[in-house]
Formats: structure tokens, sequence, C-alpha cells
DNA sequence: AAATAATTAAACCGACCAGTCTAATATAAT
DNA sequence: ATTATATTAGACTGGTCGGTTTAATTATTT
């Protein structure tokens, strides 16, 4: 029986609860509830507090969805059918509330990209990632460097887009409706 | 001279400071502080505190966008050219600091959507129409029923995503790739 | 001018916030 | 076994939160 790690059980905690309810929306005390933790363990391994405690679980956040993005096209060799795919998973994921997808950086990018540096910085290298493996997928395909890059950063915002008004309106049908479109649109055109 | 008026002047205040800094983000006294208002006025017009001011914000706020959609079809007759001309108005009214645009319904939105119901069905009345706003001109342009739907879901989706990339990248340069790829995204095709 | 209603004013409340602190306890190193 | 270090524990602090209350003032009606 290895021992309980308080580190990761914090991160993974504040992960998803960020997620689901954003930076402003959910407190220390919250998280350590959830976990049943005391509030002195999380001043030990994050000493800078809340905002630290939020720049780490963006990262794990971040890698989470990178993985994801990985298996789709992994699973699936045309980079389109890929893309396709994994709007639809998503669409299926939100719906089953028990999964607890949330708005994964979306809410906290928000709600602190112009008051909260560090945070800031650690939602844009989520957002950069995701969106450039999207790019190294296609370019990988066969398109050219500045439509792979344009199509990465195309197909990233289509899905914040998407995730943020399928949450709001309570219903799949805008990532669905996106996913039927991808295949239109992430044509190998050469402009 | 016309009496000040005390209740627009609130919603006002609101409508900007939840869409810098989303609902949580943004204290009653901070509203109250920024046009010198005391509490008891806000309690006055809106007895159901935060909340209710919130809502009417949204309203506010879906109702400027709207009116700036309008004006960019009104302006500019083909439909396709009116969507990429005011996604380029966005990424420059969103580097003007001064204009104070913040993510317009979607930092609340993301926010409150599974906890605060009034404000959820809110926000989602503002994607709506909105959306419906775009569907509304390509079907009048000749695009198909089917069609112009999809196309209003999929642009709405694609400017809330690139307006949170922009924000959080401090650059307008997502927003731009966005806008320079709507021409070849949204043909009049029959499927 | 008097009476009534609308509005302003701000002190005040309990709840909760992030963060601090000191001590107890478990684990590892010697 | 002893020392040193890592970790747990939770009471406590000053400040801010949304919201309440009561009184004063202003505007409207008669």
């Amino acid at each position: 029986m290895s021992k309980p790690n308080t580190k990761v059980a914090l991160i993974e905690a504040a992960s998803r609860l960020f997620r689901l309810h954003g930076y402003e929306g959910i407190s220390l005390n919250d998280i350590l509830k959830e976990i049943n933790i005391p509030k002195g363990s999380l001043y030990h391994y994050f000493p800078n507090g809340k905002e630290e405690l939020a720049v780490e679980a963006i990262h794990h956040t971040k890698d989470i969805v990178l993985a994801w993005i990985e298996e789709s096209f992994e699973q699936i060799g045309d980079p389109v059918k890929a893309v396709q795919d994994h709007i639809h998973q998503l669409a299926v994921l939100l719906k089953d509330e028990t999964e607890q997808v949330g708005f994964p950086i979306g809410t906290i990018a928000a709600e602190k990209y112009s008051t909260n540096e560090p945070i800031r910085s650690a939602c844009q290298t989520a957002f950069e990632e995701w969106s450039e493996l999207y790019s190294t997928k296609f370019f990988e395909a066969g398109y050219s460097e500045k439509l792979a890059k344009d199509y990465g950063v195309f197909i990233l915002a289509a899905i914040e887009g998407g995730i943020l008004l399928s949450l709001t309106t309570k219903s799949e049908e805008s990532l669905l409706i996106i996913a039927d479109q991808i295949p239109f649109i992430l044509s190998k055109r050469e402009n």
C-alpha cells in the first residue's frame, strides 16, 4: 500500500473544482474539505497559496487534455476525422455529469486574464500547447505549415466556444453542429 | 437637465465590470464605489441583490452586442464579408484597453452555468439571440435554412473561442486568424 | 402647504475568505 | 535510540463579502 500523495490529491481536486466553478467560485476550504486535508498541508506544499495551487492545477488539466487529444489522433489516422471524433466525444462527456469536465482552463482564463499574470501565463501555455498539437498533426498529414498553424488555432477556438455554448445551453447541440461542420472546413487547400 | 438615472447607471456599470472580471470577481461594493451610489439605492432598484442586477446587466450586454452585429450587416451587404469585418473590428476593440470589452457574457456564463439558473438562462438567451441574428442574415442572403442555422452556431462559437484566446494570449492574432479563415468556411453549399 | 411615496444614506450583521501560526506527530537518517 | 526533517493539524486573524435595517431626505401628489 503506497502512501497517500497529498500534493497530487490537492492538484487533482483543484483541477476538477476550478474547471467546474472557476477560480473565484471555489475556496481553499472547499478544496480541502472535499479530500479531507488540513490547511497546514496545503500551505506546506504550496507556500504561495491559492495562486500557486491554481497554476499547478492548470498545468495538470493541460496535460490531461493533451493526452486525450493525442489519443484521438492515434486511434484515427485521418486528422480531420480525428478532430471530428474528439469533438463528438467531448459532447458525450459534457452530457455525462459524472465526468465533471466543466470548462477546462476556459473559466479560469476568462476570470483572471487581466488581473493575475502567473495564472494568465499558465492558461496561455495550455492553449498554445493544445493548438500546436493540432497543428503538428495536420502538418504531419501533409498540410502546409501556414495552413496547419491556422487550423490549429481555429479548431481550438471553435472547441472552446462550443464547450461554452453547450454548457450554457445545457445541450450538446452546439458541439455536434461544430463537429458536423469540421470536414467541410478543414480542406487541404493551399492558402 | 434630466435627472440622473440611478438604475441605468447601475446596469451599465455592472455590465462593464462583469464583462471584465466575471460575477465572482466583482463585488457589489466595487460597482457602487465606481459610480458613487449607496448600497440602499441598489437594493431599492434590485431587491434581489447581486443576482438580479447581473441578470439585467447580461440583458444589457446582449442588446449592445446585437446592435453592433446588426450594424456590421447593414454596412456590408455580403454576409460573409460582414462577419469577417466584424471579427476584425472585435480584434481592434479588444486591443484598445479603453474600450473595456472584456469577454461579453462568456466569463459569467462559464462561472455560473451550473450553480445559478437565472444567470445561466439569461446567458443562454444572449447566445441564442446572437446566433439567430447571424442565421437570419445568412438565410436572407439565400443560404438554406439548415445551413444558415449551423453557420450561426459555428460563427458564434468561433468568435467566443477567439475572444478567449486573444484575451488570454494578450494578442489579436487568434481573432485575425479566425477572420482570415471565414471566407473559406462559409460557402453556400447545400449540406 | 401638507401628506405621501420614492429614493438616498450609511452603519451594521453574520458568514466566509485567504492566509498565519504554533504545536503535535510521523518518518527518515544517523 | 536519537536527532532531524517532513508532514499534519486546526484554531485564529484581519479583512471583505452580500445582504439588512432604520432613518433622513427628496420628489410627487393632493
